[in-house]
DNA sequence: TCCTCTCCTTGCTT
DNA sequence: AAAGCAAGGAGAG
């Protein structure tokens, strides 16, 4: 199945998919395929500007589902209402190509366990592993869907841990199976106050506030968690002109940077791994 | 209760 | 070649 579908705004595949938001898709040549739910997708350069094309193998769901899922209805300038002092960045306009992608909650978690210290290209690994290992083939693809946490909860930790998830084997495991004993109302946390949020995803084990962070804002639709890392805790004292600071506190600066500040947390981060220090924000904010 | 330190795996880099 | 480093978390003290 083909699909051809509109564009608000500015998009840069090669950051949306390399920034470290998703583990799923590759690079081919000029192109890039991924796997979402039960669908391998591929999507093809040379399209007039202002759309995207798309190519689906296995269970299509639909035009307005992938463009659900790339965000593609709202133009991300729109996120930078009320923070014009970002746009003074030097080279952060031409960030705002990356799109924050709407991912299932679930395959989010398990991914952003896998990231504990450890790099994109690990996390890869980890990932596209356990769907070898425990996921569903795609029909017409060579490719494994994300194993759902019944699935992963039969698996043994001497599985993981050969796939190379060292330490992070147990907490996955554990994850998985507690949510399959008793699964968490993702709808609710959609909507409930982000602490609130932050807190539910904390009980389980290998989540702490960085990881919950990154599943409110990469899996839940949650543009105002602000996943504070290494990068981020740099970049926010810096931006803050701020000599030391808890994370907490960094947390806190960041809510003048509005509703939408998880976005623009994404667009930081690679500012901040990739052009350097960054220099202090004016004060009054804005 | 809060803070700080250390350990936990692996593989790639310096 | 040993040490450092990588989108952290848990447990001890």
């Amino acid at each position: 199945m083909r699909h051809l579908l509109p564009v608000l705004g500015p998009l840069d595949l090669d950051l949306t998919f390399g920034c470290g938001q998703a583990f799923r898709w590759k690079r081919e040549g000029d192109a890039w395929a991924g796997i979402v739910g039960f669908a391998e997708a591929r999507l093809r350069p040379g399209v007039p500007d202002g759309s995207l094309q798309l190519e689906v193998i296995g269970e299509d769901p639909g035009a307005s589902a992938w463009s659900d899922y790339f965000r593609l209805g709202e133009d991300p300038t729109i996120h930078l209402e009320g923070v014009e002092s970002l746009r003074a960045l030097p080279g952060f306009m031409p960030l705002l190509g990356l799109r924050l992608l709407r991912q299932e909650p679930w395959e989010t978690l398990a991914s952003f366990v896998c990231s504990a210290a450890a790099n994109i290209p690990k996390i890869t690994r980890s990932v596209e592993g356990i769907a070898d290992r425990f996921g569903t083939l795609i029909p017409g693809s060579a490719r494994r869907s994300f194993p759902v946490p019944s699935v992963l909860a039969k698996a043994r930790e001497s599985d993981l841990r050969a796939l190379g998830m060292g330490f992070r084997a147990p907490y996955l495991l554990e994850t998985a199976r507690r949510l399959d004993r008793d699964p968490i109302p993702w709808a609710a946390l959609r909507s409930m106050p982000i602490e609130e949020a932050r807190e539910r995803l904390q009980r389980l084990p290998g989540v702490g506030a960085k990881i919950a962070d990154c599943v409110l804002l990469f899996g839940l639709d949650r543009l105002d968690a602000y996943p504070v890392d290494r990068w981020i805790r740099r970049a926010t004292l810096e931006l803050s002109g701020r000599r030391r600071a808890k994370d907490r506190e960094l947390d806190a600066w960041a809510l003048q940077l509005g509703p939408a500040r998880g976005y623009l947390q994404q667009l930081l981060f690679h500012l901040r791994r990739t052009g350097g220090p960054l220099p202090a924000l004016p004060r009054g904010r804005r």
